[in-house]
DNA sequence: ATTCTTATACCGACTAGTATGTACGGAAAC
DNA sequence: GTTTCCGTACATACTAGTCGGTATAAGAAT
């Protein structure tokens, strides 16, 4: 008999599962090993046997969640080839998330303040993660400034990166406020400003 | 003869000010007692004489710094009585802090996150530290939007918070992207799209 | 003036608990 | 039968917090 039924997910997806909803919970110092492997339902042995060590699973963690993220966004403006439409599809999609309770918060964000100093790798595991998403905004963003806003006074190169700063800074201050109309009008300022900078 | 000299902090101030660097750097969980007492040059003895337990600390340290920081823009917009030129003297006061190099980060935004489910009591005290802007710069942008642009479609309320979050995004993205001009560019954005609302 | 009392400030060894990571053994799968 | 997978027990280091004790200063009593 096969340890793990069909249906359930292998064990190392487990793990990923917990260390996900721990540490965007708590944070990458304050979740244990011990807890991850209890929420996973599986012992320390198949931690170490899946992961070097726990920076091991942090830096696997950052890159899926990078990678389901930046998947998400593709899906979501999947059906128009305006460039602009696109990242409007983007901040749709994110208040949506946010609207259903779909998007916890982001892990990445969560992680990248407190490990910015102590463990090199993590960070630079989640500037990859954060790059992902400035670099596939921003050349959204240059080109539909190209084709509806040539002659318009602004620059688009950092836009993207302001609009990662506010959708990052909006789940920030919900883990303390616990207001998730901030979050969506605080993306609504941000399609506003777009509207006004792009003239429609 | 005194023990510290009259130059010297007292040893509490020493202690929270070595705290300060610290947990801004790595965060409330990975900074430990004997870290800060090391940084501080006092033992753990002293540390214990001051504060009731690591927890009690972080209050008090998370009170600390919100104080200072809202003393820093009610001197900053002490010369004008405008309510929306106030609001653009905080932005300048941020830009001018992160261009020189003394605003090192938000010492609430990097707590903000790790203990908002762990510690109860230290997550109010940043929420606390947060309202205190928030409150102040939403009387700002509601009075001048009645003085400047009464007719204008949109909503002042909520516009505070999203300064705040872009801000304390951008911080967070300053973590993995050591890039300062980034944080600058998106400030600049955030008084660009005032200019755009309030028509000035 | 000297001594006694008391409070505050501070030190540093110690404890109890918890953290990550290891050693090793056995069951399942190929 | 070897490899993969996973459990138990343990080693080691580090953590917050405690506890007994010392140093100093100020005030009161003698």
């Amino acid at each position: 008999m096969p340890r793990t039924k069909a249906t359930d997910p292998p064990t190392r997806t487990k793990l990923l599962d917990a260390a996900q909803d721990i540490m965007r919970a708590k944070g990458y110092v304050a979740a244990t090993v011990d807890e991850i492997c209890a929420e996973a339902g599986v012992t320390k042995g198949s931690f170490f046997h899946y992961f070097k060590n726990k920076e091991d699973l942090g830096k696997v963690l950052i890159e899926r969640f990078a990678s389901m993220q930046s998947q998400g966004f593709e899906q979501a403006w999947a059906d128009t080839d305006d460039p602009l439409e696109k990242v409007y599809r983007a901040l749709d999609f994110a208040q949506e998330g946010f609207r259903t309770g779909e998007i916890k918060g982001c892990l990445v964000g969560t992680l990248a303040q407190e490990i910015s100093q102590t463990h090199p790798e993590l960070r630079d595991a989640c500037r990859c993660g954060f790059s992902r998403f400035i670099d596939s905004v921003t050349k959204g963003l240059v080109e539909a400034k190209r084709l509806h806003a040539p002659d318009a006074d602004f620059d688009p190169e950092g836009l993207a990166a302001y609009l990662l700063a506010t959708i990052q800074g909006s789940m920030l201050l919900y883990k303390t406020h616990r207001d998730r109309d901030m979050i969506l009008a605080n993306v609504g300022y941000l399609k506003s400003h777009l509207r006004s900078l792009y003239g429609r």
